[in-house]
DNA sequence: CATGAATGAGAGTTCATTCAT
DNA sequence: TATGAATGAACTCTCATTCAT
């Protein structure tokens, strides 16, 4: 927009910046094809071009990386989220969200999967890690939701319910839509729609005065 | 009732059959705590009180003992879910459905979180295995859905969303409800009934005229 | 050829003889088709219809079934091989001791491949076992061949040499044999023929006064 | 003989080459003593003083450094070995022959008695390679004797039986030589008289004018 | 005597991590 | 900082042998 000599892909000047995402990315696509287990840090090393030796000169170990990987996009889906403001268009923002939500996997199909593990019971180890964020959106949606209700804007229930099934529900659904070959209804501007119909079915109620 | 000699529970008489019974629970018990990678053989074996080697006498490898167990669940559940015959009454069947998968994750708990436990990417291993079982109950939804809508008991919309949702919300919530420690909300009646509302939102027309 | 009560063949009465004899007859079949290592004895037993507990009644361990066989075999080599007597036809003689070698093998095709496994370093364990069998023959023809030599009627030269070469040429000869499917030269007669030929050019002065 | 810094042994200077060269050398020797079946990996590794781990850096597992130590025993005697030239000194050749053989199982002693081993029946595994090997040498020394006869050098007779006594002879003998202590005998030079002796009995005529 | 389920020491192999260069 | 050879603990699976029935 102006001549700022900002790179538009910073391509990383620092070496050392550049290598750790190098490996971020290779352990990112060894992850996603081949899961954690079966993953070697050999793997990993292979595909960004680096020693072995190096690897752990950015990374703990070989958990932490998978940690971090998770850390990214959690933080970029906290990021699409936004609390929903009852007072400004309420239909507007959460298709917003369901769009962000998304957008954001779509941008990033391979660690759609790798997210949607969430394999409870299968590793200890990451359980508390994705539960964590699983909980926060939860959290968020329940508390978005409890205030929906006080507006009458969201149907009476159990919001814990409500928002279990909700991100359930969206979790497969993004998980078929990353496997999909064709489908057009998994394209992004139908599944938004789609799912915004079925939110106003389960619980919201948009589109109608606020008042009763 | 009577004067049979029989056992309420007939506690395996034959030992074989006992011997694998114990250790299935075992193995349960240790990958349900442990996840699949980190249970080791040598867990199962102390937990079932019985030498390393006895393991394989009742099973071909440690795998063979994960895919028993889930398949054990996969036909517990395949047999609590019935097609929905629409020329009976609906609400009733569905409701039927609904309290027979509830039922038979809250008989074992413990397996639901390894049933749950899609994980794809984390094992490539058991993808197929699981993946089939929710490809069935996904296919077995989507025809009764296709059925309903021709029916008019079914709204319009995308069938394949509509059982993806429908199944990744169920998924979550009764994992939800196999950790909640108390949770009047996941009591199996307040379940079935919210479950009920939350598909009536979404897409099914019960309690109405089929024809308008 | 008269009416012994003994019978042709004494199937065994004692049933205790009959096991062993049975549980020995597997094991050579076995030994002979798998080798020492890969004949489990779980093999040895299936193929013997006896359980597994059984083998242990009539054997100290799995070795030791292998060290009988082989001592049978020896035996039987050793009773088909007569000292030579200088002062009868010593071609008759050694022709009389090749065809009974020959024989031996002929009899019990199976069990050649097992006495022909010296395998020196493979399995120490029978090394002794079979290098003291072999160690005896080569003696007895050493033995002999000093013998010879004084009466004129082997050619001069060191007689170790002699007969280890023999040996060893009998042993690359027998085994070809036991495996050549047609070959008539490997039928017995011609066999025998050609052996003494080579003995004869190698060092046996026969047909030929003992005095010049 | 000069000022280059080359020394004698050049001793592996490169490290990886050593390190293969250590394991392999530690493999022989334990191979060679215990056999294959009783060596473990363990003892190898702990005669090169490695870690177990290093075992399989370097190799793919157990059976292939046995495979390779096969093999170049295998190369050596091959090498050794050379078609006979009927145009030229028969004698010479043969003796040559003899000589290379005698020759290059001296040099290495401990690895005669692991090639010696074919061992037919006790592992089917090494079974086909040292049989590719003695078949390999069978031919070569059927065909040349086939050649001979038609020239009038070699006597009539089977040429098959020829080279499997031949052979069977050779090796008993030099397995003999490999473990006599003193034995003057088996000296090199006397070894390789009496063998071609021997030859000379049994159907090679050398020496003599090729016609009648 | 016979059985065959149970045993458990031990084998080969893998792989995350370390460290000398 | 980068390397990659070396490490060795740990794991799964095998199988000769034992022993209660």
């Amino acid at each position: 927009m102006s001549a700022t000599p900002t790179q538009a892909l910073p391509r990383e000047r620092d070496p050392k910046v550049a290598r750790r995402a190098a490996l971020l990315a290779a352990a990112r696509e060894v992850f996603t094809v081949r899961g954690y287990h079966d993953a070697k840090v050999d793997d990993i090393v292979a595909a960004a071009n680096v020693a072995k030796g190096t690897f752990y000169l950015y990374f703990e170990d070989k958990r932490s990386v998978f940690a971090e990987l998770v850390d990214q996009v959690v933080a970029q889906l906290t990021a699409a989220i936004v609390r929903v403001d009852v007072d400004a268009d309420i239909e507007d923002q959460v298709r917003r969200n369901i769009r962000g939500v998304i957008g954001v996997l779509r941008d990033d199909p391979l660690v759609v999967r790798l997210l949607l593990s969430y394999a409870p019971g299968l590793d200890p180890a990451f359980e508390s890690h994705l539960r964590a964020f699983y909980d926060g959106v939860k959290r968020l949606l329940e508390a978005s939701l409890l205030e929906g209700q006080a507006l009458g804007i969201v149907a009476r229930g159990d919001v814990r319910i409500f928002a279990a099934f909700t991100i359930g529900g969206l979790k497969e659904l993004l998980l078929d839509a990353s496997r999909a070959e064709a489908g057009a209804a998994y394209e992004s501007p139908a599944l938004e729609e789609a799912v915004l119909r079925l939110l106003e079915g389960m619980y919201l109620i948009v589109g109608r005065p606020v008042r009763p």
